[in-house]
DNA sequence: GTAAATGTTCGGGC
DNA sequence: AGCCCGAACATTTA
């Protein structure tokens, strides 16, 4: 499910422990989601240590504990963040539980596609410091989604969109919605659209991003009326534009939504 | 019973 | 070598 403004959403709901001690840790050890952690190094060192503070970027958050201990949480298809009351009993897809004095945090992923990593040291892991920039922030230019469409030639835009490393928290629908805003059809190759539609694109992209944040992220409430975000989910959904059905097709391995009339 | 689901990674083919 | 596509991952829901 999560993508950008879903992720920082997630994010804000564990917010309500943090300046708070973690007293304990329960984990489903043997699950996909820790295939790059080391569950028991989560076990033994983050009880007793304040939860200091939490960031999302892109699909990834970042949490920090004690000293010197991170998490890093991608909630892959499926997963969520919630808080509990102290003294929860984590259910079936319940994998992380942080248990502090007042609640509980929650981590819960039924497809597993999700993944945790734990990190020790003064700073986050390298490759959360080296992070593109990602499309709500200052250094998403126009220079650097040129470069990032640059890359990938041959691809469908569409497919280009969903790279995390040019465009960090674009998924499914966020690919979607930005198409149909920028009004460019999604198999076209990325080196084919003109340096007007890659401006228009940029544009669009930064602006269905922070909307989203706005929205979704704040409080989880719908995204603005008249978005293709309303339409896209249902096989009868229709443009809010033209109010004509939508095509449907796989492009870069997707469902894809788009309007023939709006997108060219 | 079958298909599809807001994501990523891997292996094979060109 | 590099790029691109499809399969795989695990489970629920329509």
């Amino acid at each position: 499910m999560p993508e950008l403004a879903e992720v920082e959403f997630y994010r804000r709901q564990w917010r309500a422990g943090e300046g708070r001690r973690v007293i304990s840790v329960e984990v489903h050890a043997t699950k996909r989601v820790f295939r790059n952690a080391d569950a028991s190094q989560i076990l033994t060192s983050l009880p007793g240590g304040v939860f200091r503070s939490s960031v999302a970027h892109g699909k990834q958050m970042l949490f920090r504990f004690g000293a010197q201990c991170w998490l890093t949480i991608h909630l892959g298809m499926s997963g969520k963040l919630r808080v509990e009351p102290a003294g929860f009993r984590p259910g079936k897809h319940d994998h992380l539980a942080l248990r502090q004095k007042e609640r509980t945090l929650v981590y819960s992923d039924p497809r597993q596609f999700g993944r945790i990593a734990f990190h020790r040291g003064a700073q986050p892991p390298d490759w959360w410091i080296n992070k593109p920039p990602a499309p709500n922030e200052p250094g998403f230019t126009l220079g650097a989604m040129t470069r990032a469409l640059n890359r990938h030639r041959k691809l469908a835009i569409k497919a280009a969109l969903l790279l995390q490393n040019g465009f960090p928290g674009i998924g499914n629908w966020m690919a979607d919605e930005i198409l149909w805003q920028a009004g460019i059809a999604p198999g076209r190759p990325a080196a084919k659209l003109s340096a007007a539609e890659v401006r228009a694109l940029w544009q669009t992209t930064r602006s269905v991003s922070r909307r989203a944040l706005r929205t979704i992220g704040k409080s989880f409430d719908a995204p603005p009326r008249g978005w293709l975000f309303h339409e896209r989910w249902s096989r009868a959904g229709k443009c809010p534009k033209h109010r004509i059905p939508l095509r449907c097709a796989t492009i870069g391995g997707r469902t894809t939504a788009w309007c023939k009339a709006c997108q060219r």
